[in-house]
RNA sequence: GGCCCUAUCGUCUAGCGGUUAGGACACCACCCUCUCACGGUGGGGACAGGAGUUCGAUUCUCCUUAGGGUCACCA
């Protein structure tokens, strides 16, 4: 164990927000990682300029720790009050409050670009790579000739046959290049193993010389991680399936370099309702979105965590912490078939979760969406008081699908109830029966001392009261309280509100049925 | 189109040669019940098709079909 530290990594570019798939990916290196007592690497890939978008690394990054996904070593936020005091090896140059732990830095790539030029020359000296100065026209003109004649594209190594001398002059000519892997065209099949899929073959002569400089003087996704996982001393590679027709590139560079190709993983991919790689469009693919519509962190893990992986060994168990995760983590029960997201089921975990916290916890997590809302906000200041809040969360906590939802359904609790008097009656009752039920409700309520007024003796007072026709005692009751045609039990509303205002509401009812 | 990957209820999945093919979500019914929600019980619902291997295939092999991914100076 000790001559062989798994070291996993995740390593988004930062031309967005947190997808649920990357995610997902971030979510299984971290879970092999802890498994195996390893260390998770969080690098930044940012080698295409064209693609950087401001704060994102800032908001992937952000994403990750809110989800309590927590690199051992990486890129990190400086100013992120969740991120544990850690000693930073160094600071980014390029992105103000962004800094590093770790021995292996710099993590984010546009920092490494002398790195990656010298390992570039080294593949020319060594005639695994060379210059390539073929216009993009000239490229477009052969692939299109290609898809024509129903081939594979790929590159005709034209600029293989140019001689050193004409090289060197075009280069001190300024005419710009790119520099390009040389498969060699007698290597055969290629073979890689994969914890996922078994072994995977493809033949050498599919593969494609795949430009792994670009005129700009960047490497591409190729080089740069094939270099970069070797040199971070990276035992795993737990990548999206996606990346599985590019990754005999990847074992031709390592051979190139003489290195020790690491072990592959490519998991399956995250799908839309239509089965094809999930995206936007087709509903919400990022993780804040998730969070700001009030999903939990524990249950969208969890959720993602089953979506491709499951602990098998007839185990029936839906509900996981991340710890219990890192314990059960196993590739051998990791699936090869794409998985369809399928929201319904992470609504279901998260009113799970919703249900099993603790009300101290929930009412923490709840009251921000529901301080916010205008209901809220215009409510009577003895409404807005924490312990308000927490009794209407205890009414509200087995309503909710997601937190975003609480007092939606119990405007009540914060309004006057607009009753409709034709809506008091229950099943066919007479205004008389009706108002003889309300009154009894009101002098019942109005003698109960302050301290049974509880959600249970509240709840054994009027079910007693009640007796065998609860309906025509109840129904008025909640109606009375709530205006509504649905809503928590009258007992429950009365508890969350208050005497005064239960009686008021009451007088109010009355009074409306007998005019 | 080339290459690659994949295939159990609608969805997520268990299964790793012999099972009444199990569970969860969703759906339906019933129960609980003043309504809603929660909860409980039950129900319908799957091995893509065809060859082989085998005493025996959901399970192993091949073919077909279907779906997906990828073929960028993006990752």
């Amino acid at each position: 164990m000790t001559h062989c530290p798994i070291r996993v990594r995740f390593a988004p570019s930062p031309t967005g927000y947190l997808h649920v798939g990357g995610l997902r990916t971030a979510l299984y290196n971290y879970l092999f990682a802890k498994k195996h007592g390893g260390t998770f690497i969080l690098r930044i890939e940012d080698t295409d300029r064209d693609r950087f978008v401001d704060g994102a690394l800032e908001s992937l990054v952000k994403s990750l720790e809110g989800m309590n996904i927590v690199p051992d070593e990486g890129v990190f936020l400086l100013d992120d009050p969740h991120t544990p005091a850690r000693v930073a090896s160094r600071h980014s140059e390029t992105y103000p409050g962004v800094s590093e732990v770790g021995s292996y830095g710099p993590y984010i790539q546009s920092e490494r670009l002398p790195i990656y030029a010298q390992y570039a020359e080294q593949l020319i000296a060594s005639g695994h790579a060379y210059r390539c100065f073929c216009s993009r026209e000239r490229l477009d003109l052969l692939r299109e000739s290609e898809m024509a004649a129903h081939k594979a594209s790929k590159y005709d190594k034209l600029c293989l046959k140019l001689s050193e001398d004409e090289v060197a002059n075009r280069i001190a000519a300024g005419e710009p290049s790119v520099v390009r892997l040389n498969v060699p065209e007698d290597r055969g099949d290629i073979v890689f193993h994969d914890l996922v899929r078994g072994d995977v073959t493809i033949h050498a002569g599919n593969v494609d010389d795949q430009i792994l400089v670009k005129t700009d003087g960047y490497p591409t996704y190729h080089l740069a991680s094939v270099v970069d996982d070797h040199l971070m001393e990276v035992t795993h590679v737990i990548r999206g399936e996606e990346w599985l027709p590019s990754t005999p590139k990847h074992v031709l560079l390592y051979e190139a370099f003489g290195w020790d190709t690491p072990v592959f993983s490519h998991l399956p991919l995250l799908l839309n309702p239509d089965k094809s790689k999930l995206s936007k469009r087709q509903g919400d693919v990022a993780v804040e979105d998730y969070l700001a519509k009030g999903y939990l962190p524990e249950a969208l893990i969890n959720f993602v965590a089953l979506l491709g992986w499951n602990p098998g060994q007839g185990s029936t168990k839906e509900i996981y912490t991340l710890a219990e995760l890192a314990l059960a983590f196993d590739f051998a029960q990791v699936n090869k078939a794409g998985a369809v997201f399928d929201a319904r089921k992470l609504d279901w975990l998260n009113a799970q979760y919703i249900k099993a916290l603790p009300i101290v916890e929930l009412v923490e997590k709840a009251s921000p969406f529901l301080r916010e809302k205008e209901f809220f906000t215009s409510a009577q200041d003895n409404r807005k008081t924490d312990e308000y809040v927490t009794r209407v969360t205890e009414i509200a906590r087995e309503r909710l699908t997601t937190l975003a939802e609480i007092g939606d359904e119990q405007r009540f609790l914060f309004v006057e109830p607009v009753v409709d008097s034709a809506l008091l009656p229950w099943k066919g009752n007479s205004a008389d029966t009706t108002t003889e039920a309300l009154v009894r409700a009101k002098d019942i309520l109005a003698d109960i001392p302050d301290i049974d007024w509880t959600r249970q003796r509240l709840g054994e007072i009027l079910l007693a009261e009640a007796g065998e026709k609860r309906g025509d005692f109840l129904w008025p009751l909640r109606v009375a309280l709530s205006g509504a045609k649905q809503s928590p039990p009258p007992q429950d509303i009365a508890w969350v509100i208050g005497k005064d205002a239960t009686l008021l509401r009451i007088r109010t009812s009355i009074r409306l049925i007998s005019e």
